[in-house]
DNA sequence: CAGTATACTGCACACGTGTGCATGACTCGT
DNA sequence: ACGAGTCATGCACACGTGTGCAGTATACTG
């Protein structure tokens, strides 16, 4: 039935090793190990001898082994909210690129949200011994923190602006700059003419949501506007992926409306999604009645009616950054923590009001 | 200065073995690693005297260790086309939450559709010695089956079918149903009493595509409808990530259009979008002109205007599933490919013609 | 020809963990 | 008190790779 299609392996065998291949040219295991390094202490005949034989047999060097001997594993553990996240899925593939470039492989974590999980998450990659952590959740604090820099693995936190705030050596990180894009986003509103604006936030994340927010006020100030309480909204909604941040926009819009703001700036892209069709379906023209600026700069943010005005964060260039930060900390090379611009995206969902 | 915060640990100093455990209790290396594994050959009061110590030094067991030492390093790869396009996040998403239950971690790599990153990709899981592999993309062929098969690796594929052209027995797929789903689509468009019916796909995935197309084709014939090659469009399109179908279907709709046809149903609902964005351009009302059917249901097909009628794929079942399988291959146990129903779900973008 | 430098290769250990087998101590029964 | 049996622990090896050091053979120098 199945001709032998391939020879060379039986079934179940144990994959080829650098002991096999000195068994069948009649060396060391260690001269072939130094003749697949192209050591200069073998010679040239006989490395290429032994490298040809590896080639034959199907030999793939033992990275489980290597690692165990090294110091290095050259894996990186990242550790992210929800990867069906916009967002995220931008950040990742920064990372990923520059990850791959460098032969470093990265283990894929999904958190939830939940502090349990980010721990038990956490010890895995301990305990699977990676070289440094990238992460990506927003609920990690206090005790987290300590537990983070007693594992003594590099780490860099993306959006947390977390070393500002810390003695701790180990954590390090790269941020688009929350407080510049929120009031690039008011800003923007009062030089429509707006003055009654609203902000339609989250709870859930507190320590960008609290930048955006302190922009927003400042932005008001700056111009003049008394703050009105009432314009602000950051209900305790939850949070596991994007879907629930439309739902939140989508709920607490009426609200908002209720107060008589004729502009509104949502935490995110998503949440002004949800704002959106709220809109809809209360038969409110956008931006016609209402003005809504966003913010990451989401590829659905294009997609929709309107085309949403929003923030963008400079995201693939995030995970860049923070891949070759960590990079650098593996091979001992001093980093800055770094603030990334954003940029005003004019699109559809703004006007002056009425 | 630094008032010594972490005593137990020098900033250097390599993580804490058993034998490290070991001299501290004065046993050897062989008793703790019994007595950590809770062995009943270990005395109860050792055992807990030494399960205590390494609490308290702060012992993590070594992963890689443990690999090299056992059959299996309870590592799998993962390798997808794009990590943004949102079909594949949900994917992703029921692959990480089988695995993370089952204590095995994922190794991430995106092939951005490259047959030669591809081929890369899967050498370093070999190298890895990765238990098993998942595969969603669509490129990989003849020899890259062969390469993949001659690993000896336990592989699952995702919406590939792959496993049905080839007798190769280490690959194992897992589908949604696309030629059903491609029947219930232009099924429902005949049924709101459309006859002029167009295709709007792709030639970058080829194997789906063929699917989807034949199930068009046949729901035509089996209406009585002649079929018309002029309504059938799959240019040779780049896809590095899902922006690029939203601009095939934003460049071909208007050509489509000039045949006069008065519904079309789309590859997915990316290239949907983008023939919804082409039609507010030219001032087609979608559906009153015409009606739009995607594929996917990926969730921006709730947010568009209109809402997208789409065919629902169970894409979070299929990354459970198809991580399920995976670990029943790595058990021993026998596993039989999958193919799942998929779902209509009608919104607002398709209704009878005028 | 003797002595030394040079080129190449193997030995043995290390990395951290798991485990079969032998060893030692202790208990029990007669 | 002595042999048998039980219980707890250590020894030694294995997994696959990398590397310092020693050793051997060859070439070269005087």
């Amino acid at each position: 039935m199945a001709t032998g299609q391939t020879q060379e392996k039986a079934p179940n065998s144990r994959p080829v090793s650098i002991q096999d291949i000195a068994s069948a040219a009649g060396v060391s295991h260690s001269t072939v190990s130094r003749a697949l390094h192209n050591s200069e202490l073998i010679s040239p005949e006989v490395r290429q001898r032994i490298q040809q034989l590896a080639q034959e047999m199907g030999y793939t060097p033992n990275a489980v082994a290597q690692s165990l001997k090294g110091q290095r594993t050259n894996t990186v553990g990242l550790v992210i909210t929800s990867i069906s996240d916009p967002f995220l899925g931008r950040v990742v593939r920064g990372i990923e690129d520059v990850a791959q470039a460098a032969n470093v492989s990265v283990f894929l974590s999904i958190s939830y949200n939940d502090p349990d999980r980010e721990m038990e998450i956490i010890e895995t990659f301990q305990r699977r011994r990676v070289d440094g952590v990238i992460s990506s959740t927003s609920q990690i604090r206090g005790p987290y923190y300590e537990r983070l820099a007693r594992l003594n693995m590099p780490t860099v936190m993306i959006n947390q602006q977390a070393a500002s705030d810390s003695e701790l050596s180990q954590l390090h990180s790269v941020d688009a700059d929350d407080y510049g894009g929120g009031r690039q986003a008011v800003e923007h509103l009062i030089g429509l003419g707006h003055t009654r604006i609203g902000y339609l936030g989250v709870s859930s994340r507190m320590a960008s949501n609290a930048r955006r927010l302190s922009s927003y006020c400042d932005a008001l100030t700056a111009a003049g506007i008394e703050i009105n309480p009432g314009w602000i909204k950051a209900p305790p909604s939850p949070y596991q992926s994007h879907a629930d941040d439309v739902a939140t926009g989508q709920a607490l819009l009426p609200e908002l409306l209720a107060t008589g703001v004729t502009a509104i700036f949502c935490y995110n892209d998503m949440i002004a999604v949800g704002a959106l069709l709220a809109c809809r379906e209360l038969g409110v023209v956008v931006p016609d009645h209402l003005s809504i600026v966003g913010y990451d700069d989401v590829e659905t943010a294009r997609y929709v009616t309107p085309p949403l005005t929003t923030i963008h964060q400079p995201k693939l260039r995030l995970g860049e950054i923070a891949m070759q930060m960590l990079l650098d900390l593996l091979e001992g090379r001093a980093v800055q923590n770094q603030i990334l611009p954003t940029e005003l995206v004019v699109r559809a969902s703004t006007a002056p009001p009425q």
